[in-house]
This record gives structure tokens, sequence and C-alpha cells, in this order.
DNA sequence: CAGTTCTGTGCAAACGTTTGTTTTTCAACA
DNA sequence: TGTTGAAAAACAAACGTTTGCACAGAACTG
């Protein structure tokens, strides 16, 4: 049915080993032997069996990408925006990516096991990890070479590819301060994972630097705000003291809170500030354009895969912790606090 | 290293091909067999090397998904939820899914005939085909099974999952027709590709309905947007006889489209009425959210994957076309017309 | 000019499965 | 007890590569 390398070894009249050796760029082929066998390839439409190839040499010239389990993380446009810059560097170093997604947690193993049992995929790119991840804990088990997008609280050895989220949510907080707000909110995440508590902790210490106190009826959950979130909005924005300003930890909750501030009653900026992470493109074409921290998203998403390829590679890692710069951006959701 | 078929078979105390057969579920294998052979895979921990497997089977039980080329698709977060839906019918069938991407369409062409001629899935998946697309032609030269996300212009035997966007469109535009519009503009979004054509056409159509002239002059493309899109937007606004109602292409142009009718002074729904098309998570949370016709994106998604699923299954396609139901969701972008 | 070292190829085994064919086992029957 | 036949299991070839080793011939060396 499809064509050989025996095929292609016959018509170039070489013995298979011979064409192999052409394809790996083997240094001891003569020049004319090289040229009758391309000539042969040409001429017969050769592509290399992957399956065969990757059976005997043991690499799969292929990423595994562990997709995040949530709906809400996977259709958030930070999503396909890393996925864009890891298939720009996988492709660019000749390899393919195979995605892997489920449901629940052992679905989400299973998966896995497949994938690094099975032999079919040379390494593993994690996303978001959470607290205590059992999937690190497989892959660790396994020695299998994967890199975090993110980090992990427990281990500081792993090969990671992350932001200082810490220092973003500071500067954001920050910014909001300088702009006169002593009553700032924060807005938080799934609060198990990593980058939550990195940006909840940046917050803390912005307040505590300016000497402002950390209020802990003031920080929401974006479950909150997804059941019932017009009445916890309006239920926050009607105490005496209210906040005038908020740390919202992703753009695409942000979009959401502004929503419902809007329903609420209040009006960004006028009423409230707000200021979110990570630069979706669409931050910006929102009405009023969301101020917001760019973590250079596709920049994540090629660093990490370009990590995971000098791994498998062979290179020694000399620094496992890749920290990528952060900018915060000023758009119209945060202003000047009036009363300021 | 890696534990195989041939270790199962000696702890087992049986042949290999005995273990295999357990594996694929052969009728002709004593229960107590099938006992010790599953007692000692789960010993060994056993995962069958898919490589080896797919080299004789011929099957790789992996469908490969060509993504669109242009950055500004990729980005659009009508493709991640199109994705989710894809990975959950994927999954459970059991196939893993393998991403290509290419920048150009050389490369584009030379990342599927890698996974074609390589044999590394089994099948291909095409989103948002454009006008004789030279992929397709490739794909029927090799009979490669593949199925369209979107439909073909030439042909109409090819296997493809799509909305009716000529009706799509009509209903769209009709909605602003009986708002009391009579002045509707339509931005567009890539000219080559076929779901631009077929929503102009849908918009025509209702126009022609209902007696309306169709003015080229009020055709805006969605490049003309973002080269300048500031000064298009206010030209276009600025006429004496302008549009008071737009049909746009898709929901993350109407975002920036929305952004920049604002900042040429214009309020939207109050100056200009806006109705797009997929109904992606964000339009709703959009300010003010966006009217919009919800095409079922997560459902298009599996659906095309399962059509996918079923050919190479073998199963005979007896309807090769599968049309979903799309439906018009009004919210606060598109508003009674205030003269009429 | 015989011996040695290169250089370029070919041979054959191996990778971990599947599967058509053959062999063994064993119960049932004459 | 010998024969038959079905059922169960084993054997062996194949899938398309890579790669260590062997080997022929050319090119040196002394």
């Amino acid at each position: 049915m499809s064509v050989t390398i025996k095929d292609v070894a016959r018509a170039a009249g070489v013995s298979p080993s011979t064409v192999s050796r052409v394809l790996s760029h083997h240094p001891k082929i003569s020049p004319a032997t090289v040229r009758k066998v391309r000539e042969a390839m040409e001429a017969l439409g050769y592509h290399p069996n992957i399956m065969a190839k990757s059976l005997v040499s043991k690499s799969t010239q292929t990423i595994g990408l562990v997709l995040p389990r949530s709906v809400e993380e996977f259709v958030n446009p930070f999503f396909s925006e890393v996925l864009r810059g890891m298939l720009a560097c996988a492709q660019s170093a000749g390899y393919d990516v195979l995605m892997s997604s489920a449901n629940s947690r052992p679905e989400e193993l299973e998966s896995v096991n497949r994938m690094i049992l099975g032999r079919r995929v040379d390494g593993i790119i994690l996303m978001a990890p959470r607290k205590a991840d059992p999937l690190v804990d497989l892959l660790l088990e396994h020695d299998f070479p994967f890199v975090l997008l993110g980090r992990s609280l427990e281990r500081s050895d792993l090969l990671c590819v992350n932001n200082n989220n810490v220092q973003a949510a500071f500067d954001a907080t920050r910014h909001l301060i300088a702009q006169g707000h002593e009553h700032i909110g924060f807005v938080s995440g799934p609060p198990d994972m990593v980058v939550s508590e990195d940006r909840l902790e940046g917050y803390k210490r912005a307040l505590a630097e300016a000497g402002l106190p950390f209020r802990q009826e003031w920080v929401m959950t974006a479950e909150m705000l997804q059941a019932g979130g017009f009445h916890a909005t309006s239920l926050m924005m009607s105490q005496p003291e209210r906040p005038t300003a908020f740390v919202v930890i992703d753009d695409v909750i942000a979009f959401g809170f502004i929503r419902q501030l809007y329903e609420a009653g209040m009006r960004v900026p006028d009423d409230v500030s707000v200021v979110s992470f990570n630069n979706i493109m669409l931050s910006e074409l929102s009405n009023p354009p969301i101020s917001t921290v760019d973590i250079g998203i596709y920049h994540l998403g090629y660093t990490t895969v370009q990590l995971l390829i000098r791994k498998l590679a062979g290179e020694t890692i000399t620094q496992p912790q890749i920290v990528l710069p952060h900018r915060l951006i000023v758009r119209g959701s945060s202003a000047r606090q009036p009363d300021a």
C-alpha cells in the first residue's frame, strides 16, 4: 500500500539500512549515494512511518499536553493563546502535540498513564497545577520528563515556567493604592490553584506595605460570582465601608464581575475600579477597556515547550525555574479614587 | 525497561499471543486463562505499547486536527469551545487528538502530509475550510478519511458538519429589520472563508425580502477594522445616510467593532444596534451584552468528531452533511430603531 | 608489495504487537 | 480403548524502522 523504506532502497539500488542512514544524515554515506536515495524518495513520494520509527528508536517526537479539567479554564482565551505559543515552539522543533483532556481526576490519571506507559509521548506539559497535584506525583514516580506551566507549591526542583504572580499582584494592588484607593477587594479563582494563592499573597503584601488592613470579608471567590453573583456583588457594595476598587484574578472573571457590578448599579471606573490579570486580547476591547497585568501568554506557552524540549534533548538544566516578566497595562477600568 | 506483553505472558504462564487475545477480548479464551492473564497484567502494571500496536494493526486511534492558520481565528474563544466538544467526543470513543498548526500554506500541507503518510492518525478534521482549499484536494487525492467543520463550496459529497449560516444571517438581519431598522450594514470576516460568504448571502436575502437595497459601501471587512478601524468606522458613521444597525460576522469582531464605535462617539444600542454570531461565553458578559446567533459551538465540535469516528468505524454514511440548529439570542446590543 | 587503516555498504537482529496457521488438550462417543 | 472433533493455546511471520557488526575494497604506510 504505502511506500516503505524498502521500496526506496530497491529503486535506488541500495540496502534499506543505507536509506535509513541517509534519512538520519549519517556522516559516512557518499554524496553520490545520498543523491540517488534522495531522488528515489522524491520519485516515490516516501514519508517515514513514524510508528515503526518510534518503536525502535523509543522516541515519538511528540509532546503530551494535559489540559485543565474545569470548563472555565478551558474556554478562557488564555488557554488558546498559550496553546498557540506551545504549538509554535513544538512545530519549529519538529514535535507534534497530543492532547489529553479529562473530566474527572481518575480519568485524568488514566489518560496520563496511557500517554506515558503506552509510550505515546516523550514528555508532558502540565497546565495550571493544583496544590499537592497527584499528576505530579505520578510523573515523578515514573521518572517521566515534564514541565509545569505554573509552579509547584511543594517542590522547588521541578522544571517549570511561571510568572512572578506574587509580584504581579503586588504591582496591580499598588497601582490601585497609588490611585488613592484605600478600600480594595480581591476576587479570587479556584482556591486550590497555586496561581490563586500567589496572587492573593501579592495583594496582601501590597496592602501591608501601604499600612492598609486585610479584610477577609472583601475577598470573593469566582464560585460566589457564578452562583448568585449578583447578590454577592450588591451585598458587598452596600456595606457602609465598601471597597472602591478590586483586584480580580483573571480577565474573564473581570468581565463577569464588571457586568454584575453594572447590574447592581455600579459603574466602572466611576464607582469601582478594577484591575485584573493576563491581558487576553478581548480585555482591550471591553467597555471600559480593562486594566490588566500582561503576563505574555504566548511567550509563556512557547517557553514551556522550549524547556521541555531542552530537557528531552538531554541538556542539563541549570536553572529549573524560569520566571517570565510581567507588565501592568493601565486602561480605562481603573481610575483615581474621587474622594482622594 | 517497561513491561511488555511477553513479561505478562511469562508471569501468567501462557504465550504472548494469548495475552494479546485477552486484551482484544477474543471469544475463544477460557475464563480461567483470562483471569490469570488479567491478574498478571495488574500485578506488573502492564500498559500496551501503542506504537507497536498500531504498526501492525494500522490503526492509531488518533484523530488529527488541522488548526486554522490565522492568529485571529485561533485565539477566538470559539476555537477553545469547539475543541472542548471535539476532545469530549474523541475521549469517550477512546481516541486521542493530535494537533497540527502551521503559519503558512506550505507548512500546512507539509504537516498534513506528515500526519497522513506517516500513518500518525486515522482521520482528520479540517476547521473552517477556505474556498478551493488545497488541503481538501490533498486529502481526497490520498483517499484519506476526513470531515469538514464547515462546508465546501465546491463539493457537496464531502462529510461535513455545519450550521445553516445563510439562514442564521437571514434570521439575524430580519431581527434588526423587525426592530425598525432600514439602514443595516454588514461587518465581514476573511473573504475567502466559506462562512463569510454564507452569512453575507443570508444578510442579502433578508434585505431583499424586506425590499431594502443592498449597498456595497455598507459592507466592511474585519481587516479594515484592524488597520485603522477607528478611521473606517467614523468615516462610515459620518455619512449622511448612515447605517443604524450592523450584522457582524463574529462575536469577537463585534467586541472590537463596538469598541471602535464607542471611540467614534457612537453608543450601542442607542445610536447603533449590533447583532453577531457564535454566542461565545463572553458575549453575554459584554457591556452591553451582545445579541448573537447561538450556533451550539460545543455541539458542533462534538458532532464533527462523532461523524469522523463513524466513518472510521466503517459505517456507511447515508447523510454526509450534518446541519445543526441555530438560535437567535436577543440581548442588549440590539434595540428598536428610535425613529421607527 | 604486504600489511594496515579507512570508508562506505550490507546483513540481520531487534523493537512490541497482531493474527493466520498449527499443535495440543481433552471430553465425548463408538 | 481408540477415534473424532472441538476448544484452547502456542508458534511464527509480519508490520517498517534503526543500528551494531561484518565485510569488501580503496587508500595509505613502511
